[in-house]
DNA sequence: CTGTTAGCGCGTTCAA
DNA sequence: TTGAACGCGCTAACAG
């Protein structure tokens, strides 16, 4: 039953040529007889022959195959990141691999672990919420495996990334509420240590602060799993009586608005709130929600390519490609 | 720089052991000292060693890597269904490959022949809205490599096969519908030809006949790209007058209870609405859409298990399990 | 218990 | 222009 796979040495026998001058004519290379090169090509298609890419791996010591690895594909951004991906992989002959960390650190370094072992000839990363150690890439640079971080980097490892500016979209994002009236704005953040979080918490900072607006420690509330924290986190904003909400996310800008309606609240006419990311659940709450668009698909694809190019090169420099996010206004955040 | 691999052969040197002794050792086949097993094992420890699973696979002529095909990663379904064969490939050993057809027949045949060279030993595929050749599935079986379709099946290529019985949660559906007092309720389908989407629709046919309801062929509107037909479909379908839209999904449903609501329709009052699939923004959208939640994690588990079970037990016969999707009601299809 | 030999499919010398 | 021989890292068969 099973069909053997052609190979090289079956189409070297039924030619009677010598297996060296048929992987010759197979690749195309020079000092051939251009005769015996056609028959031989001829041969190969006929017999449906390709090429094992195993064995060639062994010889290479390419795979031409990339590590992913995400906390989560089921997220808008994530996938959307792998489509980028996913498309570049096509272009240039490339084959993707991917592992899902489930934000936490120890599946992340086993998986980081598994594709390193399966000789990968890079690896992309975005790292879970809970990464701090630097040891599994450490490990990486040991080896000798190139790799990249995209979105959600760990900031004093060395290497090549691929990321968008969350200061500056948080700044913008937040700037805009005050232009639409906010004169005391609370941000319901994301974990701490977590890059991406961080830089939105300093936008939002430095952009209450560049206009004077009331700031104090009670005005921001970690979230860790937004899903479950972001409903008692928004109690506690709200003793503050803010006029504006800026969601580390778009899910958990959704379940504030949804509170403060049912709480009483007009969004936005008391309560302006604006997220962060650009799901689809932005678009279909009421009033939609104001947000912060990250170019995942973009993300993904100059991430990709930008290691590829790295892996092809030989390339030890690092890199660093930093994408903006865009400030799209809805109904939530409008002065009204 | 590059830090090259220690390989057995090295170990062996420094041992002063043959290859195959060392190779033995590692492997914890019998017939060896354990003194000498000890000795190896701790050396390969010492060094890093770790196996070169190309080498192995040249022999084995398996890889421990599965192929997956999905339509469009960045969606609900497929996302989740690709993190369920995520945890099921980490707790077997295998490792993922995929590839995303962009609901492309072509890229789709494509996509299957670049993985099935890469020496996969199984192939997870979802087929795209245009897929109806046969021929890219028969060549898989040529090359003697087991696939197996998820979700989106070619009912006449034999295959083993998870789905989600479409028929069944489409019916429960409508007659819910019924329930709530539709009188005369209209079908915004998928495309023609996929298999859902024929499943779908004659699960509503069904509950509609079964009560006695209303049916013409006008009662039903295809959309090929929902995102881009669903507002002229609905448009069409309201010439009708319906008192219930029950529609291939959740976001086309969403776009109907957005429609009918800047029309001057109140839902569920005047007309109530039904989705599919269990997407996010069915939970958000006013009034909440009712929608019949597909197992998307719980296919992708099944699924990967049910082909790693083939793989090694190299059994031939072909399998079928379906699953059943959940109807939760939400205020969209309420009597009130 | 251990080592020798052969080979997986292919690429890379080097002679011929 | 072609072919023989060797090696990639590892496993498998057999002999010792």
């Amino acid at each position: 039953m099973k069909n053997k796979q052609v190979t090289i040495k079956d189409l070297a026998r039924k030619l009677r040529l010598s297996v060296s001058t048929v992987s010759r004519a197979l690749r195309n290379l020079p000092d051939i007889n251009e005769e015996t090169r056609r028959k031989v090509l001829e041969l190969a298609a006929g017999l449906n022959y390709e090429p094992n890419y195993i064995a060639q791996s062994l010889i290479n010591k390419q795979t031409r195959t990339i590590g992913v690895i995400v906390p989560i594909i089921a997220t808008h951004f994530f996938s959307h990141a792998l489509s980028g991906m996913n498309e570049v992989a096509n272009e240039h002959g490339y084959h993707l691999m991917f592992c899902q960390s489930n934000e936490s650190a120890e599946q992340e370094a086993e998986g980081i672990r598994q594709l390193a072992s399966c000789r990968i000839d890079g690896l992309l990363i975005s790292v879970s919420k809970q990464t701090q150690d630097a040891a599994p890439f450490e490990k990486l640079q040991q080896k000798g495996i190139p790799f990249m971080f995209f979105d959600r980097d760990l900031r004093h490892v060395t290497a090549s990334r691929v990321i968008v500016d969350q200061y500056k979209g948080a700044f913008k994002a937040v700037e805009h509420m005050i232009q639409q009236g906010c004169q005391n704005i609370v941000h319901m953040a994301g974990p701490k240590g977590l890059s991406v979080a961080d830089e939105r918490l300093r936008g939002y900072k430095d952009a209450v602060e560049k206009h004077g607006l009331p700031f104090s420690p009670k005005h921001i509330v970690h979230c860790g799993k937004f899903q479950l924290d972001a409903p008692e986190a928004i109690k506690k904003l709200m003793k503050l009586q803010p006029d504006g909400i800026f969601c580390i996310n778009d899910p958990s800008g959704v379940i504030a608005i949804q509170h403060l309606k049912t709480t009483g609240y007009c969004v936005p006419g008391d309560v302006k709130v604006v997220g962060f990311n650009g799901d689809p659940v932005a678009e279909v709450v009421e009033p939609a929600l104001s947000t912060v668009v990250q170019p995942g698909y973009k993300v993904g694809r100059e991430a990709l390519k930008m290691l590829i190019r790295h892996i092809e090169e030989k390339s030890l420099e690092t890199e660093e490609l930093v994408l903006e996010g865009k400030l799209v206004i809805r109904k939530s955040s409008k002065m009204c």
